[in-house]
RNA sequence: GCGUGAGUAGCUCAGCAGGAUAGAGCGUCCCUCUCCUAAAGGGAAGGCCGCGGGUUCGAAUCCCGCCUCGCGCACCA
């Protein structure tokens, strides 16, 4: 039994219970579904809830009375083996071994299906992350961006979800010219020009250039700045997808910002004057962003008439919009959180609901061994050399264990470690193990032609199929708080809670003892755990070894 | 000043749609392998959950005020 159906089948008794007039409540005070939890304490049974103390007050009775008027109900579920009425008025349950074990079968036989779930069937989602400028390689802060963004999508898509995963590729404006004329710089031997990029990777990009334009010299500055530029945004582009790639990071749509240029922009502007939004002042145009929460307002189009990288923002808004995402989700850096507002602005604006039809995720900043990274203090890190270093794996789990909006240390040292410290290590080893412990089991005879779940009745068996059942849940909760990292700490635990198990309980017999049908579930038990970890770690984007 | 994120064990951090005795890893001190991965596990010690109020059967969690730290407040991109 999942604590899903448990917890379907104990709202059901409430209804029952308010149905027959035993519990009197208004309707408002009956959840849609009983949560139930985990208690810490064993002795609290398998499952508890505390329905009967919400409802104590609603129903005019002591929370212990609803409690026994519940409590009948729960016995009769088929599964529970004892319900107790504790403390102030929880219902703890405990369920029979058979039921509880079941699980274990119900996992291997979904496999990769398991934990998949339908809490946000419907929702079409523009999933946006990343978009770091063209002009220079990604680094630390894109990375975490990277690996939270993609896991957001992972599991919005295994709840359901259609996800759309989106970069913006910002490659219009002064900031283009700049690196091209650095680039064009590089080709001729010259400084760095004012305002220009410096850095290794401008002097690679301008072998590459050359090698592709080995005439680029002959032609005037004026001629050759739009051919350098070109090549070296291609090239640019080429290196941060294939860095993306490598870190396991695939974008559905690349989004050229430069496209809205050609007109988009001001057929948005005139879309938002239409909708009453939109006025002149000091020879520039105006979104009045102040109607909906933001400090001012913003400036659509300078008084020279060219339109600021907010207009830009709107044309884009309005395109995604226009193909057909009602949600839009941007994942942006903490020095972008003055953007919120007036992103909702747009949205608003555009008559769309800020509340539903776009959400701002806010990412904290990364340091690594407790320095703050900046270009100013010239200790950026790359991504690739990231990647080189501590590899893909222990990089996406690490930024991925963390939620995105509190400030997180990467410690590179610890990441390279093989031991409980490092918890990819400790997550990745626990599912090597149980491929390890299936390997055995193999040689020593042990199959699953039998499957007996009522005799998984170690506690650390209880404790391991109770974890294993709120999989599900857990990957549901990542998705609708948009926080992958409830995956990642679950697996965390599933993996402590396997180990104990391990430690305990013998798949393969010793010696000469014979295989019975305890080996045989147990064998179920092992590979539904290492099923169950290789799902969450795929949500991670974080591979799950047979061998460590 | 305004906005925004953070403050939980010696360290790095979970927990925050309110629940029973506050959690993990590391570090410290004990303990467990002739047999599936000891790259693991068990136990001990360690907390005014920043401070002060409030809400209620119950607050680390919700509300208000304050303190400290980070980040941001362009007709830049």
């Amino acid at each position: 039994m999942t604590p899903e159906e448990l917890s379907a089948a104990i709202t059901a008794c409430l209804q029952d219970a308010v149905a027959s007039g035993e519990l009197n409540a208004p309707a408002a005070a009956i959840p849609a579904e009983v949560r139930v939890e985990r208690p810490k304490n064993r002795d609290h049974g398998d499952w508890a809830t505390s329905i009967a103390l919400q409802l104590a007050k609603p129903a005019g009775l002591p929370p212990r009375a609803v409690a026994g008027i519940l409590a009948g109900r729960l016995s009769d579920i088929p599964g529970v083996a004892r319900v107790e009425i504790a403390g102030p008025g929880f219902l703890n349950v405990t369920l029979d071994a058979a039921a509880a074990g079941a699980l274990a079968k119900v996992i291997v036989e979904a496999a990769e299906a398991y934990g998949r779930n339908d809490a946000l069937a419907g929702h079409v989602v523009n999933m946006e992350f990343v978009s770091a400028n063209p002009t220079g390689p990604l680094h630390l802060a894109h990375t975490r961006w990277a690996a939270v963004g993609d896991s957001i999508a992972r599991v919005l898509s295994a709840s359901g979800a259609a996800v759309t995963k989106e970069y913006y590729i910002n490659d219009a404006g002064s900031q283009m010219n700049n690196f091209g004329a650095s680039v064009l710089a590089a080709i001729k031997g010259l400084p760095t020009p004012e305002g220009g990029y410096p850095g290794g990777y401008i002097d690679d990009l301008a072998k590459t250039v050359l090698t592709d334009h080995p005439d680029i010299r002959e032609l005037t500055d004026e001629a050759a700045l739009p051919v350098v530029r070109a090549a070296a945004y291609q090239a640019q582009m080429a290196d941060i997808r294939e860095t993306l790639a490598d870190f396991g990071v695939e974008f559905d749509v690349y989004f050229s910002e430069q496209q809205l240029h050609d007109g988009a922009i001001y057929t948005a502007v005139e879309r938002l004057r239409e909708q009453g939004h939109v006025f002149d002042e000091e020879g520039a145009v105006w979104l009045r962003t102040t109607d909906f929460g933001d400090d001012k307002d913003r400036v659509l189009i300078r008084a020279n008439g060219e339109p600021t990288y907010f207009a830009a923002d709107a044309a884009y808004y309005l395109s995604k919009k226009d193909r057909g995402f009602p949600e839009k989700i941007y994942l942006l850096g903490a020095d972008h959180h003055g953007y919120i507002n007036r992103l909702k602005a747009i949205a608003a604006a555009a008559g769309d609901d800020p509340d539903t039809n776009i959400e701002v995720l806010i990412g904290q900043m990364v340091s690594v061994n407790g320095a703050r990274l900046s270009k100013r203090a010239g200790n950026i890190i790359e991504l690739r050399d990231l990647l080189n270093w501590l590899g893909a794996d222990a990089l996406r789990y690490s930024l991925g264990r963390s939620p995105a909006n509190s400030p997180m240390a990467l410690e590179p040292d610890v990441l390279k470690k093989n031991t409980n410290e490092n918890p990819v290590f400790y997550v990745q080893y626990a599912h090597a193990r149980t491929a390890a412990v299936a390997r055995n089991a193999a040689a020593g005879g042990v199959d699953r032609s039998a499957f007996d779940a009522g005799v998984l009745t170690h506690p650390t068996e209880s404790n391991l199929l109770a974890q294993l059942g709120a999989y599900p849940s857990v990957v549901a909760d990542a998705a609708r708080f948009r926080e992958p990292h409830r995956v990642a700490r679950h697996l965390e635990v599933i993996a402590g809670t396997y180990h104990r198990w391990y430690d305990a309980c013998r798949v393969t017999p010793l010696g000469d003892e014979p295989v019975t049908d305890l080996n045989r579930t147990r064998l179920w038990l092992n590979d539904a755990t290492g099923q169950v970890l290789a799902n969450g770690l795929g949500l991670l984007g974080v591979s799950a070894p047979e061998r460590m």
